[in-house]
DNA sequence: GCGACAG
DNA sequence: ATCTTGTCGC
């Protein structure tokens, strides 16, 4: 597929504050409502490893359960991981796998933050604006909010927190940007496993966002497509590294 | 100076 | 994220 605004691809060459403006102007033209009605929906996941000095992107395209479309693309990283700045080292490898994907997504599932960002531009949500395309943040752990009244700890599975921004975020104190989504857990007291923090990308409100993580997840903890393409760029990492 | 910090 | 051994639990 193509990259609809190239205004917004990920520059690795500009300055921090130049990156963070563009950041800026990416928030502003995100849409973070809407509630993806959509009958068989093709859903990408979108995971990226880092041999040597590499960015390996891949992604894996499944519709109705079934994978349809694998693609993948390697480049030169030539930043740092910054946190708040991440799109602009792995981006322009992602957006390459993009333009290497033949079918036409309707959704895609990315590995880290989208609305959940210190200015609501996340991975998700760079990516999904430079692309035109609906898209969810799906991290691991909380770049920045808070959570709103938690339960006691362990959440039991299906359990949803809300994602208030905080001080650090540039948006209304109190907005909502995610949720906090426990998609598995076990039911003994022995071990347990940490919720996911899902936000909006773009094209889909927080709630939205909540429900098509759970929706794809069967029986882990991460949705099935990021799961595949998590492995799949595994794979192409340690071939890298022959 | 101290704490926070997606991947 | 990546570098790495063992270990716990089902």
């Amino acid at each position: 597929m193509e990259v609809v605004y190239p205004k917004f691809r990920p520059d690795p060459g500009l300055s921090r504050a130049e990156m963070e403006e563009l950041q800026r102007e990416i928030a502003r033209e995100a849409v973070f409502e809407g509630r993806f009605e959509c009958d068989s929906p093709v859903v990408v996941g979108v995971d990226q490893a880092f041999p040597d000095e590499q960015a390996v992107s891949a992604i894996v395209a499944m519709r109705d359960g079934e994978v349809i479309e694998r693609a993948s693309a390697v480049t030169e990283l030539s930043i740092p991981y910054i946190p708040g700045l991440l799109s602009f080292r792995e981006g322009e490898s992602i957006l390459a796998a993009f333009e290497e994907l033949e079918c036409e997504p309707d959704l895609a599932l990315f590995d880290g933050s989208g609305r959940i960002h210190y200015r609501q531009a996340g991975l998700a949500t760079h990516m999904g604006v430079a692309l035109d395309l609906p898209s969810v943040g799906v991290a691991k752990s909380l770049l920045c909010g808070r959570l709103s009244n938690p339960p006691e700890e362990p959440f039991s599975e299906g359990t949803r927190v809300p994602i208030l921004a905080d001080d650090r975020v540039e948006v209304e104190e109190g907005t909502v940007l995610g949720y906090a989504v426990q998609t598995r857990q076990y039911e003994g007291g022995s071990r347990y496993i940490n919720p996911l923090y899902v936000s909006p990308g773009h094209r889909v409100d927080p709630e939205t966002a909540a429900s098509l993580a759970q929706a794809h997840c069967e029986g882990y903890k991460l949705p099935e497509p990021v799961r595949r393409a998590d492995s799949y760029a595994g794979e192409l990492a340690d071939e890298a590294r022959q």
